[in-house]
Formats: structure tokens, sequence, C-alpha cells
RNA sequence: GCCGCGGUAGUAUAGCCUGGCCUAGUAUGCGGGCCUGUCAAGCCCGUGACCCGGGUUCAAAUCCCGGCCGCGGCGCCA
């Protein structure tokens, strides 16, 4: 049989001519052996149809279908018939049966995920990924980079591609993976962040990347990948870090959106915790969630971070009132990397003098995007004064030398900017309602699993 | 990294607390048989497991210690 004669099951089901022979080549979906006849479901890419195999119509094809082990790859040509009796109303009567690859005893069970534990599912993902509802989730972070990549487009952003081999820690140390750079010290990005400055100070003002970033911490968490898609960008010429703010909500918004357009009626069928409609979203001030928290019995101190329990609480609440999405601004200092504008410069520009006084409580131009209840973006407008970046690393305890050519930068025209990073399997989880993010990624990295 | 829970056929589980009655039960898968209209096919027969190492004991799936792995929480973060 000859693959280029392969005919699309869906294409078969809806525009194939009964009484003509056809071609279809897939996997083996399930398969119903009744003595002189057996029943064959062939599943490829665009569907399920019902292959009918006689003994009487061709007993070379009866016995190799007698034989069909769950998953092999098969080809079979045979004439497509009318039948009320199978799904889709359409068969295909099978004169010829080839097996392209037998498929060994499956080691999970790929019709009902959850009866296999996540772990095993992972051990097994290219088995895994054949259930429907699996492989859906894929297919949805697919649409949606699609959707952030043409929005940036579409809003004269640039894509870049940044290096993820790099010489010196973006932050701190603690949280990079250390990888040997043949005789040097070097790590792996755990955010482009830097190099999406470069770009716009370069002068391609707008920029943006969809890449994995890599954090080193031991995270034993169903929220925490050591292996994640970043959808990062960075603007220049901003008025203020709001600009940074709305642009990353219309980033996830239209995410969502294509996600929703494109597949609602297969995430309402396989996701019972997913929304499906756009959500809305609000944005508020620490100051404002810190009062919110505290009148529900929450208090926490003026210069800590939301919690993994407030930003739970914070999304509950904020759900409830119809507000899917909750954008939470003005970040104290201390809950911020080094590079962040402080409110005390910010608006109206930066001078050596305005980052003087900084105290673990002093606001900045910096926000977190929450998505019901969990954090799927992060960002802010940056420092672009660059005495004021050796205070401010100074203050976080780092040393400027260590960020030489970070600094010189800022030396040769840098226009006030800020951009964000969005966690593309984050957005996916909380979009699907899914239990842990490992399903969400590929084949997901944690502290534990390197492999598949 | 810290804390808690766990590891039994291919998969998912019962048994563990209160050691012997376990020749380790059940479901599903897998193998074989019957069956020409099934669609979670059915019926009959069969197959298959106590994570690794050490200890306690007359006796360990069961109790203790260590390791590895899994699940989750926290800190932190996308």
């Amino acid at each position: 049989m000859r693959m280029r004669e392969r005919k699309p099951v869906e294409w078969l089901l809806r525009e194939g001519k009964p009484g003509e022979e056809y071609t279809v080549a897939g996997w083996v979906d399930a398969v119903r052996r009744h003595g002189g006849v057996v029943f064959v479901v062939v599943r490829d890419r665009t569907g399920r149809m019902q292959l009918v195999v006689k003994k009487n119509v061709s007993k070379e094809a009866w016995k190799k279908a007698r034989k069909l082990s769950l998953e092999s790859v098969i080809a079979a040509r045979g004439v497509l018939t009318e039948s009320k009796a199978a799904l889709g109303g359409r068969e295909l009567q099978v004169r010829e049966l080839e097996v392209l690859s037998e498929a060994a005893p499956l080691p999970i069970d790929i019709k009902n995920p959850e009866k296999t534990t996540l772990a095993k599912r992972l051990d097994y993902r290219w088995l895994d990924l054949r259930n429907p509802r699996n492989k859906l989730i894929f297919l949805i972070e697919s649409e949606m980079a699609r959707a952030a990549r043409e929005w940036f487009r579409r809003h004269g952003f640039v894509e870049i591609f940044t290096s993820k081999l790099v010489g010196s820690a973006t932050e701190g140390g603690a949280e990079v993976f250390p990888v040997l750079y043949f005789d040097k010290q070097a790590f792996l990005a755990q955010s482009p962040q830097l190099y999406k400055q470069m770009g716009v100070i370069a002068g391609f003002e707008k920029v943006f990347e969809i890449a994995p970033a890599f954090r080193a911490e031991p995270h034993h968490t169903t929220r925490h990948l050591t292996e994640y898609t970043s959808v990062d960008f960075e603007m220049g010429f901003i008025d203020s870090y709001m600009d940074v703010l709305e642009t990353a909500l219309q980033v996830i918004i239209e995410m969502v959106k294509a996600a929703l357009e494109k597949y609602r009626d297969e995430i309402k069928e396989y996701f019972p915790d997913a929304i499906l409609e756009v959500p809305r979203y609000k944005i508020i001030s620490m100051e404002e969630a810190r009062d919110i928290l505290a009148a529900h019995g929450k208090e926490l101190p003026p210069d800590a971070d939301l919690d993994s329990e407030a930003e739970r609480l914070l999304g509950k609440i904020m759900s409830e009132q119809g507000y899917h999405i909750v954008a939470v601004t003005r970040y104290p200092w201390a809950c911020r990397p080094f590079y962040t504008m402080p409110c005390t410069c910010g608006e109206g520009g930066s001078f050596p003098e305005c980052c003087e006084n900084l105290r673990p409580d002093t606001p900045t131009c910096s926000f977190d995007i929450l998505f019901r209840g969990l954090e799927v973006a992060t960002g802010g407008q940056r420092q672009h004064n660059p005495e004021c970046l050796v205070k401010q690393l100074k203050n976080k305890g780092l040393h400027p030398e260590s960020f030489k050519w970070y600094i010189e930068m800022f030396r040769h025209g840098a226009p006030p900017h800020g951009g964000a990073g969005i966690g593309l399997e984050r957005v996916t989880m909380q979009l699907l309602g899914l239990k842990n993010i490992r399903e969400a990624r590929l084949t997901p990295r944690d502290p534990e699993r390197l492999t598949p």
C-alpha cells in the first residue's frame, strides 16, 4: 500500500464516496474480535473510524486483524460503506491489511489516564499523548504561543533569540544551574532579562522571545518546573510601568482567547475545571491587596511578598467578584530584583538621588499577574540610570563588578523601558484547571526527573 | 533545602497499624479458546508482584535503620 494514497479519516467520513476504495493508515485504537468478523478502530491525527475485516472477504487480512495489538501502526485498503452502526456513520470493508509497526503490550492505560499515576504516564509520554485529552494540552499551547507571537508582531515587537548559556547569574546565584563551559564556569539562563534590555537599548525598541528558562530551585510542588517556557517581552519609551502591565495583560488575554476560540468544545469535553470564557481582569496595588487580605483575616507585613496562601486567597476573592485575573502593582523593594525601578524614581524620570534611601518596604514600579490565584507573570519598569543601578546592586548586597557589561550598557543612551515574563505552562494550567503543571510540559523537568 | 505521606503483577489497588491464618486478594491488561455486527463486546481457561541493602525475630509484604524513587506542603518563583 502506498502512503501517498492514504486518506485522512476525517476526510473519509465527510467527503469519501461510498462504494469507492480507499487507503487509511494510523494507530490501532480498539480491536473487537467476533469470530469470523473483526472490528478495528483506526486512529490518525484527524479522527477515528471503524474498519471491518471479514473472514469471507479476505482470510489473510482477517488473520492479521485477529492478532492486532493496541497502538500498532497499520494501513488498510478497502471499500467505504455507509453503516448506521459504525462510529461516524461509515466504515471501511477491508480487503487488504498491513501491519507497519507492531506495538508491544502497553505499559499504561491510554484510554483512561486517571487510572495511571502521572509519574508513570510521564515515563511513557509518547503513549500518554495519544490520549486526546493529553494531546489537547499541547495543541492549546501551540495555539497560545502562535497568538502571543502574532500579537507581538502586530504591535511592532521584534522577535529575538537570546543566549541560554550565560557567564553570570542574573539576579543572585543560588537558583541557576551551573554548567561547565570548556574550562570556565557558566550558567543556564534563568531569564532573558538582561538580553531583552540589550535589545531595547540597541534600538529595536520593542522585543519579545518565547523560549526556555531554567531555575535550579529544588521545588517539590504542583506548580514548579526547573525548565519552562517564558513568554518574555521588553519595551522602550514607556511613560510608566502601567504601559508594560497593559501589554502583559493583553498578551495573556490574547493567548487565552485564541485557545478558547479554536478549542472551546474540546476543552469543555475534557477539562471540567477549565475556564470557558475570556477572563476579566482587575488591577490593584499591593497596598490594596494587603487591605483586602487583612479584611479576610490574612495580615502581611509591608515589606513582604504575597505568599502562596495569600495568592490563593486573593485569587479566590477576586474570582468571586468576576475577575479571574488580578494584577498586583507596587511590590516592595525587598521582594524585587536589583534592576527594578523604585517608585521613588520611576514616573517622570530617574536621577541619582531618587534611589538613595531604598527601604525594604519602598514600593517599586512592578507587578505580578495572578490567574485564578497563581502567579503567571511578573514585570515592571527597569532602572535605566547606571548610577542608580550600582546603588541598587549594592543595596541588594551584589557586586557591581559581576554586572559590568550590564551597567556599561546604560551609559550609551538607554530609554525608559520595562518588560515582563509570562509562564506559558502556568497560563495553560490555570486556563484548563490542571492539577499539576507537569501535565502542561511535554517532557517536564523537576528536581528528580531528567528523562525522557 | 526543610517537613509530611508513600513504594505490592504491565497498570491501579487490598493486605501493613495488631508479624504466623498470604500457597499475597480484586479490577484491568496480557496469552489461549468459543463466537459474522461489535462499539467499555460477552463467556470460559491461563499468566503475572511484595523498590534496594542491612537489622530485630523461631518467623517479616507487615516492625526498625539507611539508600533510591514517587506524591504533596513550605520557603521561593513563571
